[in-house]
DNA sequence: CTGGTGATGCAC
DNA sequence: TGCATCACCAGG
């Protein structure tokens, strides 16, 4: 494991793409807050449309709002939400801006100081996330997103597709993107 | 399977 | 102003 801090941050043309790319270039990068640290091994994409049909399940897809500015804002920002009024939920704001897209970030593999976070909710409280980390640049310390693999590079799992986890509009859409055979990967 | 918990968005 | 909804989790 090498020092986290000499890590390259992963720079603002990564998150710039589609949020699908975006989605998939996470898996096997190192989330990074202060002291703790995890490798990303699942994630959700929430898309403007898909296949030329609205997303119905992403925030942004009801317009731009207080909650859901930051979605519509520059990328390479964190959206962290509370959700059934006790879990927060850690998203990466991607496309470029003016253009609504983001990932959510659903398991992480320990790497630093971090117990077992498998589950969006569970990952926020062990990384030490919340809503007062909304807005935040993910470029700059203390929280930020380094490179484990080269920024469009494959992990060494093959990266698994599935329908997205607990929503209920276009529950079919295989936007859910995960590191096969990885025992962090949530439960279904 | 159920209940807890509170912000959000929209109907009225 | 009310209320249905919600990208979750622990416990049984």
């Amino acid at each position: 494991m090498p020092e986290l801090s000499e890590l390259p941050v992963l720079p603002r043309e990564f998150y710039a793409q589609p949020t699908i790319e975006v989605a998939r270039g996470l898996l096997g990068q190192a989330i990074v807050h202060g002291d703790r640290a995890g490798r990303i091994v699942e994630v959700e994409a929430y898309v403007a449309s898909y296949k030329g049909i609205s997303d119905q399940a992403a925030h942004s897809s009801r317009g731009l709002t207080p909650r859901t500015r930051v979605i519509f804002g520059p990328p390479g920002h964190a959206y962290v939400y509370l959700i059934y009024g006790i879990h927060e939920c850690l998203n990466i704001v991607a496309e470029p801006e003016g253009t609504p897209g983001c990932v959510l970030i659903r398991a992480l593999e320990p790497l630093v100081n971090l117990p077992p976070a498998s589950g969006p909710g569970k990952l926020t409280r062990a990384l030490g996330i919340s809503r007062s980390h909304y807005g935040h640049d993910l470029l700059h310390p203390p929280l930020t997103i380094r490179q484990l693999i080269p920024p469009n590079g494959r992990p060494p799992e093959t990266i698994a597709t599935s329908p997205r986890i607990g929503i209920r509009h276009c529950a079919e859409w295989p936007l859910r993107f995960f590191l096969r055979g990885n025992p962090h990967v949530s439960r279904r």
